[in-house]
DNA sequence: CGCGAATTTTAGATGGCGTTAAAAATCTTT
DNA sequence: AAAGATTTTTAACGCCATCTAAAATTCGCG
């Protein structure tokens, strides 16, 4: 019956992440997001709906319930404890974390979990500075701007960059983007935008900036 | 095409341990051990066969081919490495290992499990005593003492030859060296050891003693 | 040897997870 | 608002991994 797989829970973690702001996710970007086709999301998402893990609406998208999204943090928490723990005690690097917790997430267990928890001193965030959500399901900093919410002009340190884009990780980890960087915003640009860091400029495309995640020196005048 | 499953995974290891002694494994064996109907055990081993990783005679039973083996062999690394590591570094209980390296035996990949060996100190036995085979395949039958355990003016049979480094094999035949065959210890050397047999005496060097599994004529002392 | 018993294989379902192609619904645009 | 474009769903398929029931084969015993 109630059988979560691992595909289910990649599909949760997935529409968490989507729905960060949002407030539905639609076929499409989930299909996107786990590169696969429409049709396959279309026929994931009934299942989950089956098991009253998202609320879902033929042609109107879905959203998680409270059980998808408690399956969705435990996922993500799995992921981002067994990234640090693979960093820290076996010293895989930091472009590889993710992909090797992508694996394990899945078959890590209640006990093994906590014992990892425990050993890393029951941390709250990841190598990548992303939150680890606690066994209750409490996520810290959820709303953090990224780059392109900085304003021309201002500076700002980079907080953490997202871990789900591997690739993307690594190229801007190879131009000095990396967490506690200062960063300044020196133009927006269509499809991306032109920073200062480390005393160079550089134009990074929109690819690449929506995953980091920063702290303005001085707040800006709210919206 | 070559997608080997961790269902397949398990299977191979079973067929595997069943048959050690046995030259030939019947479906109603491996299904009993995967507590599985006869009809599940029968297509997998078809799906098998298909992938050339066991030989199948259809109501004849089958065995595995040396892909085959080398996946068991792999699988069975894995699982006795993280039953070590899941001891040894995050205190599991040693009744509990077995069931939480079973789920990620399928996981590990080629990069963490080199880390956990070499973190472990690459080692050759499990918490249950049980051997670790090593990259290349290579397996110490634990049980089964081999020609470099015989003490001094002790004489054994040779029970049998490991067949996994054909040319040591082919070069201890030529000796004489034998399954049935009787031989003495006369002394250790550094790199080897000095044997009778035949009424002759040799000096084989280690590498041809390891694959040679024996059995003492009069059992020695028990620990 | 032959026949009943045991083993093994085949046939046909089911469910998960993916595909492509076509149909249905919704959006967009004039 | 109708037409065309886009998105979404459905239909039909394939593969893995399991099941039960029935057919085929081999074994064992009188």
């Amino acid at each position: 019956m109630g059988v979560i797989t691992g595909a289910m829970q990649d599909y949760l973690k997935a529409i968490f992440k989507l729905q960060q702001d949002r407030s539905a996710v639609s076929t499409s970007e989930i299909a996107a997001r786990m590169r696969v086709s429409a049709a396959s999301a279309t026929s994931m998402v009934k299942r989950l709906a089956r098991l009253r893990l998202v609320a879902y609406t033929p042609y109107r998208g879905f959203a998680l319930t409270s059980a998808g999204e408690r399956i969705a943090l435990e996922t993500i928490r799995h992921h981002r404890l067994l990234e640090l723990y693979l960093a820290q005690h076996l010293g895989v690097s930091l472009d590889k974390v993710d992909g090797e917790a992508e694996r394990l997430e899945h078959v890590l267990s209640e006990e093994v979990e906590a014992r990892i928890a425990a050993t890393l001193g029951n941390p709250t965030h990841d190598p990548h500075g992303d939150p680890i959500p606690a066994k209750d399901g409490t996520l810290h900093d959820v709303h953090h701007p990224t780059l392109r919410h900085l304003p021309p002009g201002q500076a700002g340190v980079v907080d953490r960059v997202s871990d789900s884009h591997p690739d993307a990780l690594r190229r801007l980890a190879g131009l000095g983007v990396l967490p506690g960087v200062a960063i300044k915003m020196v133009a927006h640009r269509s499809g991306g935008c032109q920073v200062e860091i480390g005393g160079r400029t550089l134009t990074l495309p929109r690819e690449l900036t929506q995953g980091v995640y920063i702290q303005w020196l001085t707040a800006p005048t709210k919206p």
